[in-house]
DNA sequence: CTGAAAGCGCTTACAG
DNA sequence: CTGAAAGCGCTTACAG
C-alpha cells in the first residue's frame, strides 16, 4: 500500500535541475522508516479494500446515474463514453487515511477536527495513519466544503515602515495561534493598488479583513461591504459607529506633542511631513489646533507626498530652515524624518535641541539610541495589530465584542532632542 | 434575477455591530446602478431563464438522479431520505454567470481563462454577466479542480530587517504580476518556527517555495522535498548543484569589506555580529580569511545570538572597546549595528573615522545620510527577490532556467565612516 | 467552438 | 459514536 502510494505520486512536472538531481533522488530512495505500518491486521484490511469494488460503487450500481459509465456497462451499450480519467494527483487524501485506519472518511474528518467525538481506538488508528501516510489536509477542499477559508486579508500601506511590520507581528501572534493564514497586502498608500489587491483577495474568500487607511475611498468601502465579511479598521478611531476599529486618535497625538513643545518654551514650531495619508493629515490638524489654542499662527509647514524616509528628512529640514530661519522646533510626522533632520543638523553644525528642537512620531527602535535621542510619541502598533486581530476573531467566532471601538492611546516620550 | 441573487445572499452571520449598522444598510439599499443591464435582449434572456427550467435541469427531469428531491417528488416514495440541503452560500457561481449569459459553465470558464477559445459574442455576454452579477471566481474551487494553487510560499527570517522587506517587494513585483498570491512566513531565524510554518503552508498546496536560510536543517529540507514542488533558495549560493539559488557569496562580501579596511591602513579591525545565522557566519569566515591573508590574527570578535538592532550596536561597540582598546576599525555585520556603534561613538566622543572606523553591511536606506555616512557593502536584495521569483516562475511554466544558480554579486560602498 | 460528465478532497446534514 | 449521500464551485478530459 505504502509503496503503491509512493509509486502513484505525481511525477515532478517541473524541469529537473540540469545538474544531478540529488535532492529528488534522496527523497525517492529514502525508506519510510518512521512510517512503517506496525500491524498485520491493518495491512490485510488495506489489501482487501484494494481488491473489492469500493463500497460506494455498489449503491450506484443499483440505481445508476443516467449516462454514467457504470450504467452503460450494465446495459452493455457499445456507445458508452470513455471514463474521463484524470491523471492522479498523488496527494494522500482523507480516503487513503480512512482505508489505512479502517474507518470511514467521516471518522477521519472528525478525528482531525474534533477528536473528542471519536472513540479513542479509532482516533489512535487515524492518527497513526496520518503519520504513516504523511497526510496533509487540503485547504482548498476544506474551504470549498465548509465555506470557511480560515484566511484573513490584511491590508497595510507600507512594509518599509517598521510601524506596520510590528502591527503584522501582533496580528500574527493572535490570529496565527488560532490557525489562520494571512494574505498580506502592501497598498503602498495607493487607493488603486488597494482596490486591486482587494479584488485578488476576494477570490480567496477570506473570512475577514484587517485594514489600514481606507478612510477616504468609497470604492474600497463598497468592495469590502460586498464581501459580506467582517472588517476591522486599524490605526485610527472611526467616526462611524457601525465600524469596528482599533487605534488611537491621531489628532490628539499631534496635539499632544505640539503642546509639549510649546510647554518647553518653543514659540516657533514647524511641521514636516511626507506621504500625506489621512493619518498624517490628522496629526497635522492636531499640530495646528495646538498652535491656535496657544494663540500662535500655524504657518510653518513643509509637506510632500513623497514616501517618508531618513533621506527625505534631511531635505525637509533644509527647506524648513530656508523658509523660516527663526523656526526653533520641528515636529516631524515620523521618526525617520526626525532622524534625517537630526543628521542634517549634525552636518550643518546646528546644536539639537539648543538651537533647534526635534520631535518625532512613532518611537521607532532606533530613536532611543541616537545622539541626542529623539523625543517622540510612542504608538501602540503591536497592540493595535493584536487587538484588532482579537476583535476579528471574536466576531468570527460569533461573539459580539463589547465595544466596536478600542482606543489604545499613545504616550509622550520626552528624550534629549526636544 | 439580480434581485433574487441578492435576496438569497448569505445573511451576515457575524454579530451585527451594536450601533446602527449603517454600512450594512448602505449595501442593501444601494441600487446596482453601475451594473444595470443595458439591452432589452439581454434582459429577455434573463427572464426566460428564470421562467423556464434551466437547460441543464431538463435532462435531470427526464432521468432523475436517485434519491434527489425531484425523483422523490415524481415517484411519491414515502421512504425517501430528506435531501441534505445546505444553507445556500450566497456566492455567485460560474453556473449563475452561465445562465445569465445563456451558455454552459464550460464556456464561462473558457471565456475567463482563455478568451480566444470562445466566440466573441459569447465572450461578450459572459463578460457582461460577470459584471452584472459581480462574479468573483472561487480560488478554492479552482485549486481543487486544477491541482494548481497559484500560491507561492515565501519564508524569510525577519520582517523587521528592511533587507527582507525589499526582497519581498521584488518577489511581489515579479510574481504578483503573474497572478500569484503569497503566503509570507516570518521564521524569526528559528528552524522550529520554519518547520511549523512549512506544515501550515503545505495544506495550501503552494505551487512553489521561495526560502531563505534553510541551510542547516535537514528536517526542513526533507519537508520541502516531500512537497514535490520547486524551491528556490535566496541570499546565498548553494554548494549543492541540484538546488536553485539566487544570491551572492556572503563570504566574499565579508572578505571584501575587511580587505578594504586593511587597504585603508587599519591594522586592528574587529567584527561585531548578532543573530548568528548561517549568512552571518559566512561573512565572519570572510573576515577571518582576509585577516589571515594579510598575516594578521583574527581575534577581535564580539558575537551574540540576540536579534540585531541599533540598540544592540551601541552595546557591542562598548564591549569591543573594553576588550580591545587598540581596536581601530569595526566591521559590523549589519548596518543597524553600525548605526548603533556610530551613535555610541558620538556619545563617547570618539571621532569616526579618525579614532575608530566603522563599516556596515547591506546599505540600509539611512546609511547614506548619517553623519558621518556609513561605509558598507551594498547588497542586491530587491534583485534577489525579483530574480528568484522569476526563476521560480520559469520552472512553474515548464521552462528550464539556463542556470541553476544566479550570482548577483555585491558592491563595496565607501563613504565617510571608514 | 461548445458542452455533458466526472471528479478534485473535503464537510454538511442527515440517519442510525 | 459512526457512516452514506450529497454537494461545495470549479476544471479536466472527452466528444461532437
Amino acid at each position: 500500500m505504502k509503496k503503491n502510494l509512493t509509486g502513484d505520486a505525481k511525477p515532478a512536472e517541473w524541469p529537473v535541475n540540469p545538474n544531478t538531481s540529488k535532492a529528488a533522488k534522496r527523497t525517492a530512495a529514502q525508506p519510510d522508516t518512521t512510517n512503517a505500518v506496525p500491524s498485520g491486521t491493518v495491512s490485510r484490511v488495506i489489501r482487501r479494500s484494494k481488491e473489492q469494488a469500493p463500497r460506494h460503487a455498489a449503491s450506484a450500481a443499483v440505481a445508476p446515474v443516467p449516462g454514467s459509465a457504470l450504467a452503460d456497462a450494465e446495459t452493455g451499450a457499445a456507445t458508452r463514453r470513455k471514463p474521463h480519467r484524470r491523471r492522479p494527483t498523488g496527494r494522500v487524501t482523507i480516503a487513503d487515511v480512512a482505508k489505512h485506519a479502517n474507518v470511514s472518511p467521516m471518522t477521519v474528518s472528525r478525528a482531525l477536527k474534533n477528536p473528542a467525538q471519536v472513540l479513542p481506538e479509532a482516533r489512535a488508528r487515524v492518527e497513526a495513519a496520518v503519520v504513516a501516510l504523511g497526510y496533509v489536509p487540503s485547504h482548498a477542499a476544506r474551504t470549498l466544503a465548509s465555506a470557511r477559508s480560515r484566511v484573513v486579508g490584511v491590508l497595510v500601506p507600507s512594509l518599509t515602515n517598521a510601524v506596520f511590520v510590528e502591527t503584522l507581528a501582533g496580528i500574527q501572534d493572535c490570529l496565527g495561534a488560532a490557525g489562520y493564514q494571512f494574505l498580506i497586502g502592501n497598498t503602498s498608500y495607493s487607493s488603486a493598488k488597494q482596490t486591486e489587491l482587494l479584488s485578488m483577495y476576494l477570490t480567496h474568500a477570506p473570512d475577514g479583513f484587517l485594514v489600514t487607511g481606507i478612510d477616504e475611498s468609497d470604492a474600497i468601502r463598497e468592495r469590502l461591504a460586498a464581501a459580506r465579511v467582517p472588517v476591522v479598521h486599524m490605526y485610527d478611531l472611526s467616526r462611524d459607529p457601525s465600524e469596528w476599529t482599533v487605534g488611537f486618535s491621531q489628532q490628539n497625538a499631534g496635539y499632544a506633542i505640539t503642546q509639549y513643545l510649546l510647554e518647553r518654551g518653543y514659540r516657533r514650531p514647524g511641521f514636516i511631513a511626507a506621504q500625506l495619508d489621512p493619518r498624517t493629515m490628522r496629526r497635522r490638524t492636531g499640530f495646528r489646533r495646538a498652535l491656535r489654542d496657544a494663540g500662535l499662527d500655524p504657518d510653518l509647514e513643509v509637506l510632500t507626498p513623497e514616501p517618508s524616509s531618513v533621506g527625505l528628512g534631511t531635505r525637509l529640514l533644509v527647506e524648513m530652515l530656508e523658509r523660516a530661519p527663526d523656526c526653533d522646533a520641528i515636529f516631524c510626522n515620523n521618526d525617520d524624518l526626525a532622524l534625517g533632520a537630526l543628521f542634517e543638523c549634525q552636518r550643518l553644525g546646528i546644536r539639537v535641541p539648543d538651537q533647534l528642537a526635534i520631535a518625532g512620531f512613532n518611537d521607532l527602535p532606533s530613536s532611543a539610541w541616537s545622539t541626542p535621542s529623539i523625543t517622540t510619541v510612542t504608538t501602540p502598533r503591536y497592540q493595535i495589530g493584536f487587538q484588532a486581530a482579537q476583535m476579528l476573531l471574536q466576531i468570527l467566532e460569533g461573539k459580539t465584542p463589547k465595544k466596536n471601538r478600542i482606543d489604545l492611546g499613545f504616550t509622550l516620550t520626552p528624550r534629549q532632542s526636544a
